[in-house]
DNA sequence: CTCAGTGCAAAGGATTTGCATGCCG
DNA sequence: CGGCATGCAAATCCTTTGCACTGAG
């Protein structure tokens, strides 16, 4: 599984010029062990050595070969997942207050019945849907 | 309804010690009469005669009186549409090309499902859940 | 009169970019 | 060898803030 990840990153990043360098290897092997989106300073506290602008840019172009995710929350640091289909399809609990993120799973109800709704606004408007976003914005128990 | 809205805004402004000035009453219009969430230079467009800053602030204002509602897309502007219990519940479609935003309304079947999907997570979960997020990334028609 | 609200300009802060260096292929 | 990736520092750009002025109560 780690190999494939890696093999099929690597693969990604070939497609769009690009090489799968040893600091962009540390980048996914990072993401990979967590179970929520890093953010930046995330990640330069977890891995030193690797300078900020180097990070920016190997995860744009990380973002950029489909291989990492950009998440957004409410604070104003961007954080940044593998691409769910290197991972598991997954959904965020955001704190309203931290600006932090878990992972969780919806039930495969959830799920189907949201994969009607897409379908059915696709067919009536004239959106092309790539992929849905179902968070929770709450308090964390940290903060609450 | 009209009425209703600035009656209530002005009653949320109240509740945290700030006025319903004329700016501002151009800006919850503003929003009320878009059927999407605005940007601030979509703001000053539409708006002559408002200083940037000033948007910025009376936004922060009303989001803080919990009027308005801060939304973050994938492009670096943040928009801002009124609070959902001033208008109705509905969520999102996000071009992920161009930024832009559309409203779009779930059916009951989906709202149902989800809040079964929120209700669950919060007792199994230390997190608190205030509102959800259903939004579909894709491309929209003028993009794509 | 008083004080919040406003405009202007300058400051802040996350993110991006230019350029010289170093390493991988 | 050649070109891309990296680090450092400077530049960008959305957003926030300081300050003096104005207008509503």
């Amino acid at each position: 599984m780690q190999l494939d990840l890696h093999t099929t990153v690597a693969e990604r990043l070939r497609r769009v010029g690009q090489r799968y360098t040893t600091k962009r290897r540390a980048l996914v092997e990072l993401l990979a062990a967590s179970n929520h989106p890093l953010s930046i300073p995330d990640i330069l506290t977890l891995q030193g050595g690797l300078a900020q602008s180097s990070v920016y840019r190997n995860l744009a172009v990380l973002t950029q070969a489909a291989a990492v995710h950009r998440v957004v929350t409410t604070d104003d640091f961007a954080r940044y997942e593998l691409a769910e289909d290197l991972t598991h399809h997954h959904h965020h609990l955001i704190c309203s207050s931290c600006g932090g993120v878990e992972d969780f799973t919806a039930s495969p109800q959830v799920e189907r019945t949201v994969a009607k709704a897409i379908s059915e606004v696709a067919s009536t408007t004239g959106f092309s849907p790539e992929h849905h976003r179902l968070d929770l914005i709450g308090v964390c128990s940290a903060c609450g």
